[in-house]
DNA sequence: CAAGATTAATCAATCGATTGATTCAGTCAA
DNA sequence: TTGACTGAATCAATCGATTGATTAATCTTG
């Protein structure tokens, strides 16, 4: 037999983390309490002085690890080609396709596969519609990445465009997904159908259609009208 | 010199009301106490209990107090065309430019012009994403008409369309005017300019045209693209 | 290597402050 | 007189934070 393992001392620090992703997300910042937290952790709560400072430090410490766990994720998409070289536009097409449903899996994860990364995506949503004071600085480099890799495809795609339009188009294909994602629970309650979308396929097809014709890039419209 | 204002009695009921959406939206349900609430309206505390049994019925309160009085703006506008009477096709592309606007101009009311109105919206977004249970009645009944006038448009502009297909393509539309809303304050820190965005006619134009365009409606797409 | 010293990690217990709620004597207009 | 309201006091509960003690791990030194 053997025995129960050591509980090595630095793992607490990470179950803490876990935990108040976890319950940050369900509650809120002010509606979770730190004994709360604790408890889920199967720690105790004077830990979360210890170890973070406090209950800010606790909460700047867990969108510190969502951000760092996210951001390698869209470095894995294939770099945006270079303005001006040969079949940059069909790349860059391309490229929108692989960032839109790169941006949907990665803001659907399902709650079954990892219960932390669904509570961690919809943190993160809370704190774009209402930033935390202490968590812009942390927010603002999670969320570059994602923007400049659509700023940069959207270059290619619509050379005519001006800065404004350019960010308003950036956050219109933004926007959609994030809305959905952000307003899912309240989107079932509406549509009456608890386990929409059925189909998530269907929803990335349906996310690049609309944006890549809302773009005006004419290779995404002329078929879809009868 | 006119004696100070007798202070209508029922209006106290009124006063609890607005600095109740005020104090909400800033700081959320957990996050705003009741005494801070009474102060803001000059009122004792203990008038909370009295009035509406409690934190929780000021709440409810609260959200029923804007969801009877935006309801009605969106039923200012003309009522969408019976599908299959003559122009009907022309008649809802104008209704969704005109829906377009309103739904923005709406959610985008000046902090200058009506505080209470701004914090009211910010509240309602707040709540979409994240309900408090005893929101949830109060928000679908508010929510319903913006979705039907949607739903009424897009099968006269998409007749091809399944149901399921309806709901994205109105999610989307939606989707990408609140999250703009939503995440204002974020956005215009990522894009470094505070007072984003400067030109709301523009902010419109370009909710309409991508949305059409999004739409596959062929007679807003030709001229878009050089 | 072993004994002693130091540090890190954790705990139960408790702190003062604040929460939502309640009570109650008093004011004031109808 | 009655109902709407006020202001102040107070309640139990809970909050985040802190304390002092304890154990476990690591390092120092003879």
């Amino acid at each position: 037999m053997t025995p129960p393992p050591p509980e090595l001392p630095q793992d607490t620090r990470h179950r803490l983390i876990e935990a108040a992703i976890l319950t940050f997300a369900e509650k809120g910042y002010d509606g979770a309490g730190i004994r709360e937290i604790a408890q889920r952790a199967k720690a105790n709560s004077a830990l979360v002085t210890y170890h973070f400072g406090g209950k800010e430090g606790l909460y700047r410490e867990a969108l510190r690890h969502i951000s760092a766990r996210k951001a390698s994720e869209v470095a894995t998409l294939p770099p945006p080609p270079e303005p001006g070289s040969p079949g940059a536009r069909e790349v860059a097409l391309q490229g929108m396709k692989a960032y839109i449903r790169a941006f949907v899996t990665d803001l659907m994860s399902c709650p079954a596969e990892s219960e932390v990364d669904a509570a961690a995506m919809a943190l993160i949503g809370r704190e774009i519609q209402m930033p935390h004071p202490v968590s812009a600085p942390v927010l603002l480099e999670f969320a570059r990445p994602y923007m400049e890799r659509v700023l940069a495809l959207l270059r290619i795609l619509r050379p005519d465009a001006d800065p404004e339009t350019l960010l308003r188009l950036t956050l219109s294909i933004q926007g959609q997904i994030l809305h959905f994602r952000n307003s899912l629970g309240f989107i079932r309650l509406l549509s009456g159908d608890p386990d929409f979308p059925k189909d998530l396929e269907a929803l990335i097809q349906h996310f690049t259609d609309f944006s890549l014709r809302g773009l005006g890039v004419p290779e995404a419209f002329p078929q879809t009208r009868p």
